[in-house]
DNA sequence: AATATTTTTAGAATAGTTCTAAATTACTAT
DNA sequence: ATAGTAATTTAGAACTATTCTAAAAATATT
């Protein structure tokens, strides 16, 4: 089996910008920007990182327009935000669909695991009504 | 099968004083106090939950030896720590063994999920070494 | 009992994120 | 195009959970 990544779209201005408007986002100059990065080119990225990548590649970005506007994406569902208990800051994934995570211990590095590749079985009471799980699979990964 | 709810010692003063002392603790009356909670009371509470508690049972404590008891515990392996993305703050549990957590979307309550009673198959290539996993279900609990 | 070590404490500091309210920008209806 | 309204951006303050600092208190060791 093939290991496929985190999703990396390749977007143009106008895909994205299309992106927003069926999303009920007003497409901004710093929205499309961080929508170029958090969509395309980052993986998992904290806010801080967004925050580098935006005073980089714009004229001027604020710290609370890029909290806003992460905000503002997630809510608009055009990205998922996560919070794993080996980190404080909170991680952005483009990956929207309901998928597992793999924490390589040593590097600190998230990979996306697909739900399909995992089969969770449970006998737990029938009082617990699961509607959903979060999973995190911790180890090491062999670099290729 | 019978649902087991997470651990609930009920320990004398000798006896906590015994396990701390085992871990190579000192006993000192606020860890002793402290534990009272966290080992037999509390069913995962927070920093300032223990704080709370200690407050209406203790002469007086400060917040700084709240959070220094409570990290003493953890690394003495009395107690787990956890922290969840449904939260800002940190949980403590009294199960030390490997287990996973079932989280009741609709009061905030956790619940201890024995690890026998779920069972994981994953087939993710094989360059990733899993050595742990962690999992939140996610649901209802019916009333009963 | 004297000294050394450990623990506790109050309050300052820190990190990550959100809030506030003013300034700017973008939409809307003429 | 233009005035008016609404939405967005911004700097900086505020907030929350936790850790740090360094002095005081308690405990252990000699």
């Amino acid at each position: 089996m093939k290991y496929k990544p985190s999703y990396r779209a390749s977007l143009s201005t106008e895909e994205i910008q299309a992106k927003l408007q069926a999303a009920g986002v007003q497409p901004t100059l710093q929205r499309i920007a961080i929508c170029k990065y958090v969509l395309c080119e980052a993986d998992h990225p904290t806010a801080e990182q967004v925050k580098e990548w935006a005073e980089e590649n714009l004229e001027k970005i604020s710290q609370a327009t890029v909290y806003n506007t992460l905000n503002t994406l997630v809510e608009a569902k055009l990205l998922r935000i996560f919070k794993f208990p080996h980190s404080e800051k909170v991680i952005y994934d483009n990956n929207i669909h309901n998928h597992y995570h793999f924490l390589d211990e040593s590097s600190g590095n998230l990979y996306d695991i697909e739900t399909k590749d995992v089969s969770i079985n449970m006998e737990i009471p029938s009082k617990f009504t699961v509607n959903s799980m979060e999973v995190v699979f911790k180890g090491q990964i062999k670099a290729t």
